[in-house]
DNA sequence: GTGGTCTAGACCACC
DNA sequence: GTGGTCTAGACCACA
């Protein structure tokens, strides 16, 4: 797994599972892979994966059971759409609508962007 | 001035600079005050402000005159606009898309939240 | 190291990282050493020499990965090379054409010149 | 007149005298414009002229008289010649043919450099 | 440990 | 006066 963007890896970590989670990749109560494993796998420090953990047990997305693992909490995939939500309308919205305005873009023509880079 | 947000300082100031030429504060081959005045000004480090012109001369929005000072280069509103379009096509629109798309909200729900936080 | 010339340290760094890159010191993808050790070995302040691991990294020559270190990035060699030969055909040649012509030099005598100072 | 590159103006100035007195503008012992002219008319602050025709005094090339003007010297030809000469072999040389060799230009290749510039 | 940013204050060349 | 560079030392986020 490469990081390529500028934000942490951490960050790109948490987005990655949420994903997963959206995508149904993982089942509530399911047991998912070791820190260590997935340090491996995504050839990343450790410190690194735990980091993404603790913050996506701080949400309630995930939640753990000393010497066993993390596993998927009950409602995972709500809690997931729920942070998502929150903020993409608390902080991402506001941004873009600033930026789109002073841009002078208007909503149908970033429709039009959007169709184009979805085809 | 404060610097509320988590972003570097002299990206702040560089944005700040840019939404001047774009609300026509300064005109082309404008001087801009010098680097002392605005460190003075914006509560700042003179070696702050600096970084911030000498990006901002990188991008030949403003250019620089030998123990003189800065001034607003030629065609600075375009140059800036264009870095703008240019940042936001490339960057927050995927992004942007992306979650939305993810979230399940369509074009003409934004467009209402929109319309609401302008009002 | 010292730095006698008056242009200033951090391009001399620069040029310093380029001949070795173009001596075949570091391999691509290689990591260099930090910017602390690399400080502390060239008598140097930290600011200086990230300074011309920026400009570096600008370039293509360096990248840089997030809390790790910098490494030789793919292609520096010819990076370095592309870099130098701009610089060499923009600035130098003409410049020295000119005076060569003006003096009254023509290209056999300082052809003779280079081999004298080449024995 | 504009003062594009990055070397100080006043060297800048100097280049032009120098240039102006190998294509024969001026004659020796004749009186040059005042500063206060030659300043107006180049758009430059007149301590950056004085600068300059300080420096060309000091070589010789120029000789002032109190409550007169400056004059060009006798010799000045010779003078302009000789200092542009040994510039040109104790300074430009030595970093041409070590950048050259380091690009791996020959001298013929650059022959053909010199020719395409000046067709 | 790594690099990134910022401040304070110095000195320089140049206009 | 102007900007440019450099140092010393601090604090931060990240791995």
């Amino acid at each position: 797994m490469k990081f390529t963007d500028n934000r942490p890896i951490y960050k790109q970590i948490i987005d990655h599972f949420c994903d997963q989670i959206i995508n149904g990749k993982w089942s509530e109560e399911e047991r998912i892979p070791s820190v260590r494993d997935i340090a491996v796998k995504m050839e990343v420090n450790p410190n690194t994966a735990i980091r993404a953990f603790h913050e996506l047990q701080e949400n309630g997305i995930l939640y753990n059971q000393r010497g066993v693992g993390y596993f998927v909490a009950e409602n995972a995939l709500d809690k997931v759409l729920e942070l998502k939500r929150k903020e993409f309308i608390d902080q991402e919205l506001p941004c873009f609508f600033r930026t789109m305005k002073q841009l002078g873009f208007t909503c149908s023509e970033l429709e039009e962007l959007y169709k184009k880079q979805h085809e």
